[in-house]
DNA sequence: GGCGCATATCTCGTTACGTCA
DNA sequence: TATGACGTAACGAGATATGCG
């Protein structure tokens, strides 16, 4: 079947390299008597492999005598066939995992812009809440107004505030919007901590994005969606 | 049934040879 | 021709499974 016509000039080694007995380099099992298997042999291999990665005893006796193979070689052949297997698979889900990962960073900077976005639209939308707010208190009576103001006048009709503070009331002279820890506080101080649902406790800083359940609440588009639903990608992320 | 031993085979890491640019 | 990079056959160590007394 197989002879060593079969292989190249040069792949041909020594006869008999273990009969070389030299006693400055002992033969170890180190040196190796190594001979590339045939096109032929890595065929039938290969098929073998395809069809089953390990290789019953009878099977590997019966390839090993049609190859012209000891057992052994047949047996490290599969081995090493399903050690390079393995690592090319390693390499394959590395790739997959790669394009995954940039996939998914992208959409999130997508979705943090968007969210940036959205945050400077609601700052607009408060501004426009507050401004016919102040013009139907200030608007009727502006000049009288500030005269009854200095005087301590707090009546209905004036220009002050309304005592439950607004969307925009600038209590401390901090402008609505992104919310220091101070501002926190200040709020926290006036509202309560479970105050009437405000849009800006919706925009609560930037503080959101730091974690899978925020992400999860920017959802509205779907964009998480399919994410969200494989929980190992949050374990990728963390 | 539990234990110790021998054997076979596995994975993992490494070595050394063959090939090629 | 020499050389370095790469692929791969072969090996060793340690882990695991199985059979036997």
């Amino acid at each position: 079947m197989l002879d060593d016509g079969e292989y190249s000039p040069s792949t041909v080694v020594a006869a008999e390299p273990f009969a070389c007995i030299d006693s400055l380099t002992p033969m170890t099992k180190k040196n190796k008597n190594k001979r590339r298997f045939s096109d032929e042999q890595i065929r039938s291999l290969e098929t073998m492999f395809e069809s089953e990665a390990r290789l019953e005893p009878q099977k590997k006796l019966q390839m090993a005598t049609e190859l012209g193979l000891q057992p052994r070689q047949v047996a490290i052949w599969f081995q090493n066939k399903r050690a390079r297997w393995k690592s090319k698979q390693l390499e394959q889900e590395y790739s997959i995992l790669q394009a995954n990962y940039n996939t998914l960073a992208s959409k999130f900077e997508a979705a943090k812009k968007e969210k940036q976005a959205l945050v400077v639209q609601l700052q607009k939308l408060n501004d426009l809440m507050q401004k016919p707010q102040e013009e139907r208190h200030c608007k009727p009576d502006l000049a009288a107004n500030s005269t009854r103001s200095e005087l301590g006048n707090g009546d209905a009709t004036g220009c002050e505030l309304e005592t439950k503070p607004t969307l925009s009331t600038d209590i401390s002279g901090h402008g609505i919007g992104v919310l220091s820890d101070e501002d926190t506080s200040i709020k926290a101080e006036y509202f309560g901590q479970e105050d009437e649902p405000n849009l800006l406790n919706m925009v609560d800083a930037d503080s959101s994005l730091t974690s899978p359940e925020d992400w999860s609440s920017l959802n509205s588009d779907g964009l998480f969606h399919q994410y969200n639903s494989d929980s190992q990608w949050w374990d990728f992320w963390s």
